[in-house]
DNA sequence: GCATCATACTCAAGAAAATGACTAGTCATA
DNA sequence: TATGACTAGTCATTTTCTTGAGTATGATGC
């Protein structure tokens, strides 16, 4: 029971189908989860059975039929209820570093390769973030904008992931050199 | 086929016992990658099974009896192969996120509290990484060493531990200052 | 005029991860 | 002298996540 929270989260600021829940779970909400598109049909299924969110049928004419959920009062009790209790510290789990702690042990070159793809997708994350972000809060400056918005709670998670984005570019890149510089002065494997 | 990656890489550098990594899960290796001992021990079954890593009983007079691992040949070809294949990306997966999105909708004050809570873990975590820098390094500087050290790999994804610790830190602090004076000047809820 | 993308989902199977309960001896401390 | 922490694990169950395939329509691009 994690998904849960994170698409009650998600659906607070108005109606939303699955499949535009699982756009935000593309970019927004990504700074704080990551789900799956069938996953979030799942959950949202689940969440209504349980009244958590209220699902409403619409029918349109040029597209698919689709349902918009929005979060019950049901829902908002059991987010509340989540905000009180503790939270499992957060952690890192990523494929790239697990191959980064075998540099020098084990071939480089595609890890270094991989570095810089990772960069680029970080740089492109960092712009659509800025843009977000510039969006949320319209014409205000961040400063004016964190005291008297009416909204805050996503800007503050698109704060973090951008924050996370630039450093882990600035990780990629450097480490990136460092890397090959090595492989070129020790010349090895 | 994630954390079985994962294992490989922290016992590369030596033959650790399920419960030695456990240990290691909890410091450097958990700057990539996050898992309970229970499943530790079943991975490390499994890899043996599958001749990844070879375990050997060490009989103990004034401690229970222990297994130690060290990876096989087998076993370093299979993380030659996955440091070639492609990464999936990172992402973060945070419950204090969740809760932040719903700040302003939902009862900030325990969230405050949480921030605060998670800024000093992550202090803590901060000087301990600093000291596991320091010791992996020796006498050298930083540039001097990621240039000229022996064994460079732990050392890198120890960093981009430090710097997601140090921006978690920076990240929880400023938005607690943010949502204490907005509960203070609102009045709100 | 054909291919691909976008909307909008569903279903099933399997892999991976998390949870909880348990064993058992040693050591330090209050 | 009991209390709890540390070493060193095992077993079973449940939950969660991922993978892959499939359905159907309209719009857009070459």
């Amino acid at each position: 029971m994690a998904l849960r929270h994170a698409v009650l989260a998600a659906l607070l600021d108005g109606e939303y189908s699955g499949y535009q829940l699982a756009k935000a779970f593309d970019v927004g909400v990504a700074n704080f989860w990551h789900a799956l598109p069938q996953q979030l049909y799942a959950e949202l299924t689940k969440l209504e059975k349980e009244g958590l969110v209220a699902g409403r049928q619409v029918v349109q004419e040029t597209r698919p039929n689709k349902r918009l959920f929005r979060v019950t009062d049901a829902g908002r009790a059991e987010l509340e209820r989540f905000a009180a209790a503790v939270s499992k510290p957060s952690f890192i789990r990523d494929d790239l570093l697990v191959k980064v702690h075998t540099a020098d042990r084990i071939g480089t070159a595609p890890v270094i390769e991989q570095l810089e793809e990772r960069a680029s997708a970080a740089e492109a994350k960092i712009e659509l973030l800025g843009k977000l972000l510039r969006q949320l809060r319209g014409d205000a400056d961040e400063e004016e904008f964190l005291r008297r918005g009416e909204r805050i709670g996503p800007y503050l998670t698109c704060l973090r992931g951008l924050a996370f984005e630039q450093e882990h570019r600035d990780w990629c890149l450097r480490i990136a050199v460092v890397l090959k510089e090595r492989q070129s002065t020790h010349a090895e494997r």
